[in-house]
Order: structure tokens, then sequence, then C-alpha cells
DNA sequence: TTTCGTCATTAACCTGGGATACTGCCCCTC
DNA sequence: GAGGGGCAGTATCCCAGGTTAATGACGAAA
């Protein structure tokens, strides 16, 4: 593991979509980093069913959370970007029943193991942040139920976009008009409950009807509203989130 | 709003389910409570998009959580039995992008608006139960997203009924060999994305294998072992939770 | 008693999306 | 520069599950 980033110099920190911390609550979190981790895209982070735990933050990269049956079918929870916060599952609960793999090459910061207890300890609004990602990510969670229950997939695949569009801008990712966009069309697929297959004819159906691009890694979406008409999607907008 | 049950008289905190409190939690606890709500069968609990409300505990009864889709669509994302949190989604994040409704008639605990914070500024203790119920509820949902997108119907079903059936019982709800059953085939098939017409035909294939017992508002699994196989579903030993 | 509404049940029909299989491209490695 | 693996893209076939519609059973309301 590499030294820790110090927090003072954190990336994303600036970013209008984080809250500002207290000085003091800085220092605090800056001195429960004990060191960053590197991994390769397609590593896997947190093995699923791993009796964890260390709790990280997503400093660089893409990620996802992930259940898998015994036959091999896998579904993908939800995307991590930069700014999420990594196995707090395992932490509260002991053990996790997902895991986390790497989509491109990632950098975590790694908080010490004892980080959490101390964090509610001695630091309210450091530990009411930590539920307040847990709620939202179970709002996230809330949403991919509804997605993959009740959308087509003509507006699982739009919506799933969208989201991913929106999350990456505001992360600081767009680049002209598009975002890097690591997910192949199997991530699509085991996101969203379908087959590579059919994920590939929708693609294809967007693409033809001017609504994406989607080439060499990055997605451009031409007009956001008529991409929300199509996956009947519209959230709420992202509110000034916490940092850890 | 009715007066507060003391929560030393609470029905559910002797239960083996229940992780035990030291009385000084007890105590703050209870003096958070500001009285108990009661709601028909069907009626909303809490509604779709409200802004912030109150912290409610399920005392008796069961719930569900759902969203809806401007043309009618709904999901269930999960159900609420006894001792579940209600509300929290609403507290963190400023407003409720899921409604709660009512399956039987419920009784709930209300919290004073101030609750939470008081808890995190206070009682860090609580404040980690309320995280772990937050990140348990999660748990929930993502096995949620998995049923929803990977399985087949006749798995989903299966699945959802151990589920309950594992859930009412931990409930102490288990009288002779069957639970209360509140859900009609509609609960049923919008918690697991499927029309009600499929659910009943998969209802009746499992009924006709001799696997459930389905009639008067009562479940009884005959073989669990059997119907866990059937949903390819099995879940982790629901572990001692907090109860506020 | 009748009427009405909610649920369960079943049949008949149809389609969205799964399964399989094959092609071609790109990049990596030897 | 020749194989080989991962991924995108298509076509063909077909089935799990959706849709529509009709029938009962039951309980509440009038």
């Amino acid at each position: 593991m590499e030294p820790p980033l110090p927090c003072t110099a954190c990336p994303l920190r600036p970013l209008a979509a984080f809250k500002p911390v207290t000085p003091l609550e800085l220092a605090s979190i800056s001195a429960s980093k004990v060191g960053q981790r590197l991994c390769t895209a397609g590593a896997t982070v947190l093995a699923e069913g791993q009796a964890t735990t260390r709790v990280y933050v997503l400093l660089a990269g893409w990620a996802f959370r992930f259940k898998t049956m015994a036959d091999g079918r896998r579904q993908i929870l939800n995307f991590l970007l930069p700014g999420d916060l990594l196995g707090l599952q395992g932490e509260m609960l002991a053990n996790l029943t997902h895991g986390v793999e790497a989509l491109t090459e990632v950098n975590l910061c790694a908080f010490a193991t004892d980080a959490v207890p101390g964090f509610f300890r001695d630091h309210p609004g450091i530990a009411f942040d930590i539920t307040w990602l847990a709620a939202h990510e179970e709002r996230l969670v809330d949403d991919a139920v509804l997605t993959v229950g009740r959308r087509t997939a003509m507006e699982r695949v739009a919506a799933l976009l969208v989201h991913l569009y929106k999350r990456a801008a505001s992360a600081g990712m767009v680049e002209g008009v598009s975002i890097p966009f690591p997910l192949t069309q199997l991530h699509i697929a085991d996101a969203l409950g379908l087959s590579v297959v059919h994920t590939n004819r929708v693609l294809q159906r967007l693409r033809k009807g001017g609504f994406i691009r989607l080439e060499g890694q990055r997605l451009a979406i031409g007009d956001l509203h008529a991409m929300q008409r199509v996956g009947h999607y519209w959230e709420q907008p992202a509110p000034r989130r916490p940092l850890l």
C-alpha cells in the first residue's frame, strides 16, 4: 500500500459537488487515512463474502458492486465513481454479501481499521456523513430495482446512460461533450438484467436514433432531455455530498 | 397521535432477534419517542416525494417501500416488518424518493423531529445502530436487484416467500407451521417485476408441487430447504439486530 | 337482497428479449 | 506476423412471461 495522500492535497475536495468540511474534521479524516491502494482494471477490490474489513474512499477511477449466483449469473448493483465510499456494509454487518471490481485502474484511499467506530465516538458530524452516504447509496439501489423491475430494455439502457453521464459530469469528467465510458456491453447488460445481445440491439437503436454517440470508451449524449424521456427517468438533482 | 408506549414495555425488545441495549441508551430512546401513529391497511404511511419527515420504528404490522412511475408502473422495493426503521432516507437526504404503504393495520413509534441528530451528538452507540439498520436495509435491496435482474419467475417467487417466511419467523410470527401473509398477488408481482397473471401461474405450480400452502392470508412452507433450492436463494443467517 | 369492488384464477394469444452461433476487429504476446 | 483472447455486431430461432379478457368467490356497503 502506498503512503497516504494528505487530505489537504485531495484532488476531489475542491469540486463543487462536495460539501465543505471543517478544518478540525479534515484533520481527523486525514489522520485516519493509512494509505492508498492501487488496483488495475478488472481486479477484484473486495471479494464477495469476504469477512473484511477496511473502508475505502474511491479517489480515482471507476468500479462497481455486484453479486453472483452459484451458476455464474451476475448482477451489477451500482457503479462507483470518485468520492464514493466502499466497504461500509462489511464494516457494519461483519461481512460483505457483494463484491467490488475495478472497471478502470483505480486509486483507493484506505482508512484505519478502527476509523469508523472512532468517527462515531469522536466526530458526530463525520458519522452523520457516513450514514448520509449509506442512505444515498441505498437510494441508488432503490432506483436500480425500479429500473430492472419495471422498465423496458430501451428505458433501462437510456436511464443508465443518463445516470452515469450526470454522475461523471458532477465528478468533473466531461471533456468536450463526452465523458469517459469504461463499461463494456456486458457490464451494461449485467447492471440492467439483460443479455449482452439485446443490450447491443438497444444501443444500436439509440445510436441510429441519434440519441447517443458511444465509441472508443467515450459516451456523448446529444439531448439529455430526450434521453430522459426515452428512459422515463427523472432523478432528483444531486445534492452537495459529503466526502470522507 | 397516541401517547408513546414506554420502551420498557416494548413488545419487541424481548425477542431474541434483537440486540440488547444499555439502560442508559434505552432511557434516551424512550425520551425521544413522542407518540404512536396508527395506520389502517392500505393507508399511505409516507408519501413518495414528501419533504423531510419524522423517523418511525414499525412496532406492529406489515408495510412496504415502493416507487411509482408517471404511467402508474409500481415497484415494491422491500417489505417492512416489526423492528424496521422508516423514513431515514427522508431524514438524511432531505426528501423521500419512495413511498411507504401499510399492508396491514400498522402501529408506528414516532421519534421527535430532532431525535436523529441528537443521537449522533450524544449517543454514538445508537447512531451506530441507525447506520447498521441503514446498511442492513441496503443489503435487502441489493438482494432485490439480484432477484429481479437475474432470477427466473419461479426463482423469484420462491426466494421472496422464503425470505418473508424467515423474517416473519424471527419476528415471532410463526403459529403452527404458518405465518400471517398479508400480501396480495399484486404485491408479490410488484415486488418481483412480474405481472399478476404470471405470478398466479407460478404460485399454482408451487402449490401443486407441494412446496407451499397459501390460503386465507397465511403461508406455510413444507420444506424450507427445497424452497431455497427452487429459488437458488441462500441468505446469511440473520444476525442479532439493533432496535430503536 | 342486490350491487359493487377487490382478488384469485384460467384461457388464448402474442412479443420482448433470451440463447446460440458465427463474423470481424483490435490488441496483445510470443 | 501469426496465433489467440476479449469485445462488438448480426442473424436465426424460440420461449418465458406479458396482455387481454372472462369467470368466480367473497365481503362490504346500501
